[in-house]
DNA sequence: AACATGATGATCT
DNA sequence: GATCATCATGTTC
């Protein structure tokens, strides 16, 4: 059953992206494949500001980030590590280098091919933290400078449903200004990544 | 040399 | 189940 899903307008998504980052917990990330449509609601999200050491855009734009200064509402898609695909929202107008690293989502329809995409069985690790996102969700560099406010293989919808309660903490994996509140997640929520002392 | 991670295995409870 | 240490991996600076 495919249900309609109306793409968020970018008139809808907050001008600051600390705002966007919060607002977009709970908020629905569709993936059209040739024969399936991928759902997951969005748990866990990080702020990435201009000033900001842990920014990617923070230095300058490069051929790597430069979709990070695309108009809010676009994809910037890196690789880390060597081996995982990050998933984020550009933030702020046009030529400002912030964004929003999409951390987390709870599967909600697609599981099964998610399941092929992640090979694993369990629900609770599809797309509990950034890289494993980025696979249950067949991202990669492809999507990078994609405007995820239109309907397209990849796009931001909603459903109407809140979540119970949205928590704010320090960011995972950094270590320049790694003491910025700029982390935010559902609370009570087994599919949110990261330690259990940063998700109280 | 650093890095916005994840899988695994050890060692608790 | 929680928490921790270890390390594979390649792009960027």
């Amino acid at each position: 059953m495919t249900v309609a899903l109306r793409p968020l307008a970018r008139g809808e998504l907050p001008e600051d992206t600390t705002e966007l980052a919060r607002f977009l917990i709970g908020k629905l990330l569709a993936r059209d494949l040739a024969d399936a449509r991928l759902v997951g609601r969005i748990v866990e999200t990080e702020a990435y500001l201009t000033g900001d050491a842990a920014c990617h855009a923070y230095r300058r734009m490069t051929e790597r980030n430069r979709s990070l200064f695309r108009e809010r509402g676009h994809a910037y898609v890196y690789r880390s590590y060597g081996l995982f695909w990050m998933l984020n929202v550009s933030g702020g107008p046009e030529g400002v280098g912030t964004g929003v690293l999409i951390r987390a989502a709870e599967p909600l329809a697609g599981t099964e091919h998610m399941k092929q995409l992640r090979g694993t069985e369990l629900i609770r690790d599809l797309a509990r933290g950034p890289g494993r996102l980025a696979a249950a969700f067949a991202i990669d560099r492809g999507f990078d400078g994609a405007d995820l406010c239109r309907e397209g293989p990849l796009f931001l919808t909603a459903d109407g449903h809140d979540v119970d309660g949205i928590g704010v903490s320090t960011r995972i994996g950094i270590t320049r200004d790694a003491h910025l509140p700029l982390r935010f997640y559902a609370k009570r929520n087994r599919f949110v990544s990261g330690p259990t002392r940063l998700n109280a």
